[in-house]
DNA sequence: ACCGTCATGTAATCGGTTACATGATTCT
DNA sequence: AGAATCATGTAACCGATTACATGACGGT
């Protein structure tokens, strides 16, 4: 049994089977892609490497099909049980990297208003974005938790939107 | 002469050398934090080793000091310039990638409230820093361009109250 | 002369990225 | 049956992180 050490990528993987119960990882894939892929970016090498990395460790169990695509469908272990919940459980108070060749080019001396021209229609499609999601779950009758982190988005986006506008046309 | 692809590392680097003229790592390491550190993070590790990077590819000249601390100073060469320029004269339709610790752990289910409560001090404490960051800044008479930045920081910040606020306590 | 901090690096490991590759379904 | 796309991986490289280590400088 290998020792590793959790990244945010490994919660991720964790959480997301705990959500599906059982998953093959195109079905984490997916799952990604709808929810956290939104703010981390996961490539999908990544998304077969990590079960197969945390099942090493004994976080997971691996069942594999016996025949067709001969998936593998990974579950939670005891051991994986623990630790997400360890890691859910205190609340952390660290804080993000917002890695963003925008503001990154503005920072290092590019200029203000180009790089504003080239942002504000890219927030604005992904506001949309995030309101057209905001609206399809709610619609499904997810409880208002699960709404929160497209929120988080939502807002974000409004604050970009806001940010680039007065950097195009500071009045 | 080593090809090297450029990172995102890499054009902090180039800018910050640019910004300074010639620079000591340690010059770049306190530049760093000062600015892009704020959404970057950066171990000092890759403070000394991405120039040698760079200076192996070519973008970066060296000289060394010959006694004491036999520092070594760095300086864009005509390679570095025209990359840095491209890289800045092309705005940037790419996207954000925010890694927060706080929200990941919302979205895959830990407490809200608890989570809220982790997170509003910090972020608190985290405007009141970009906030003094400002103050000096302007009174140092800094043009309004380089305050884009800490602006985009408070920016985000308020934001982020605003959000886990509402987390917190939903009204 | 000593001590703390400033400053400067190196070594080793590993996760993440890029690129390559192929089998299984589904659609026309 | 063939094409397109869905789905599933592997291989290789490398930048980033962690940990270790040490020399120089400034103050007492």
């Amino acid at each position: 049994m290998e020792v590793i050490t959790l990244t945010p990528t490994s919660y991720i993987v964790l959480g997301l089977v705990r959500y599906a119960g059982e998953a093959t990882p195109y079905a984490l894939k997916q799952m990604a892609a709808a929810t956290v892929g939104n703010f981390f970016s996961i490539p999908h090498s990544q998304i077969y490497a990590e079960p197969a990395r945390l099942a090493k460790a004994g976080y997971l169990s691996v069942r594999q099909e016996e025949s067709g695509r001969r998936r593998k469908h990974y579950e939670l272990t005891e051991k994986g049980k623990i630790a997400l919940a360890d890691w859910l459980e205190t609340p952390t108070g660290e804080l993000y990297e917002l890695r963003d060749p925008g503001l990154l080019k503005l920072a290092l001396g590019g200029d203000p208003v180009a790089l504003a021209h080239a942002q504000i229609p890219v927030h604005e499609e992904r506001l949309e974005h995030f309101q057209t999601i905001r609206r399809v779950l709610e619609a499904s009758g997810m409880p208002g938790d699960e709404l929160l982190i497209v929120d988080a988005g939502i807002g974000h986006e409004r604050e970009y939107l806001r940010f680039w506008r007065k950097v195009a046309d500071p009045n």
